[in-house]
DNA sequence: AAGCCTACCAACCGCAATCGA
DNA sequence: ATCGATTGCGGTTGGTAGGCT
């Protein structure tokens, strides 16, 4: 037997909202209150099913719904949650007052998501995905100025002409990185936890990780967004709020380890050591390098900080405040948060920054380089 | 000006969870 | 405990607007 409709379909409307309908649907809530959506579009007036008269009562009608574009601190707090709570957009919804889970769904898979892939990220476990880089480019780009001779050509045809032979070898070395990362940052979290807090039972996790979260971010209390599991600070790992132009600084202050991340981030100076076995043991199963040259390779590269920043952070910087969106039917819409709010000019800063940051053809690459070429 | 392409997002669909008799 | 009704949720679709050629 199978599962009754919702409501009987034949007859009924589908498709946009015109606003007469909005009005009906939000008089007779306002009369009597949401409830009952099986019965209300009849009582109502509207000839629509009552599940689509609840989707647009909780997704547009709802008076404290918030519209317009994200800020930064919405969209990072987007990010930091979809770290811990994954697909739940309705929790992520839950903790962003006036955004529907609709409204952040949407803005992740047409915003988010699409940087997240462009940076090589992936989206799900919000780790570095070699698999998803554009590799030849990356490399050519990266090796433009060792062009400088035949020798260097030649290797660079090499390692290219080999990267198609090797990409299940980088494939698992992109694994094996992930792993080694996520492997620290599991034990700096447990660390940072045993140390500040009590952790009693396993539905305090997500609390523990807010501490985390929090401890790292003293400075940047963002009473826009609830903290995960109460009313708390914001896990921004932000950098500087009014000043794009202190990257130079904020790096150097990565450099000093005062910076931490949460997600998918922090892999110390002190763990450059790990990263550089791991590229030792790939590069001689490649043969391209034998054990000799380890000693040297980790002297050339104990400069290397391998951190990666917050995964998306957001440059947090002067951007334009933009009057929020205004559309036809957004009677009950609220009035835009006052916070930065993001462009589309700004989103393309924000790729940039985020595209700085997150820069492949860094650190990683150069040792790769520096064994390769 | 027309056609095509892309991004955006409101709305739909179907499954899962919850409620209540 | 069971089962149908209702609600909640997440994935997906499709219409529309705007940019580009």
């Amino acid at each position: 037997m199978g599962r009754a409709p919702c409501c009987d379909k034949d007859g009924l409307k589908k498709g946009p909202w015109l606003p007469e309908e909005d009005q009906k649907l939000i008089d007779y809530i306002q009369k009597n209150g949401p409830g009952n959506w099986r019965t209300l579009p009849k009582k109502a007036g509207l000839e629509r099913c009552g599940k689509s008269c609840r989707l647009r009562w909780t997704n547009y009608l709802r008076p404290d719904i918030k519209r317009g574009r994200f800020s930064f601190e919405e969209e990072e707090a987007i990010i930091q949650l979809h770290s811990v709570l994954g697909n739940k957009w309705s929790a992520i919804a839950a903790k962003l007052p006036g955004r529907t889970d609709n409204e952040i769904k949407n803005y992740w898979n047409t915003h988010i998501r699409k940087r997240m892939l462009r940076m090589g990220i992936d989206p799900v476990t919000h780790t570095r995905r070699f698999d998803f880089l554009d590799l030849p480019s990356i490399l050519s780009n990266h090796s433009s100025s060792l062009l400088q001779n035949s020798s260097d050509q030649l290797n660079l045809l090499n390692l290219l002409g080999l990267q198609s032979l090797v990409n299940p070898n980088l494939l698992g070395l992109a694994s094996l990185l992930s792993n080694n990362q996520n492997q620290i940052q599991n034990q700096n979290f447990l660390l940072q936890n045993l140390h500040a807090n009590q952790i009693s039972n396993s539905s305090d996790q997500i609390m523990a990780q807010n501490q985390f979260i929090n401890n790292n971010n003293n400075n940047n209390n963002n009473p826009q967004i609830q903290n995960i599991g109460e009313t708390s600070n914001t896990m921004k790992p932000c950098l500087d709020q009014n000043n794009f132009a202190t990257e130079a600084q904020t790096d150097q202050q990565w450099q000093q380890g005062m910076l931490s991340t949460t997600d998918s981030t922090a892999v110390g100076i002190q763990d450059s050591g790990n990263y550089q076995a791991i590229v030792d043991s790939f590069l001689e199963t490649l043969g391209l390098k034998s054990a000799d040259n380890n000693n040297n390779m980790a002297n050339n590269n104990k400069n290397h900080d391998l951190r990666m920043p917050s995964l998306l952070s957001t440059p947090c910087s002067s951007q334009q405040q933009t009057p929020p969106l205004s559309t036809s039917n957004s009677a009950a819409c609220l009035p835009n948060s006052s916070s930065t709010t993001i462009t589309s000019s700004g989103e393309d800063e924000i790729d940039s920054y985020c595209e700085n940051l997150m820069n492949f053809d860094g650190p990683l690459l150069d040792m790769l380089y520096d064994n390769v070429l």
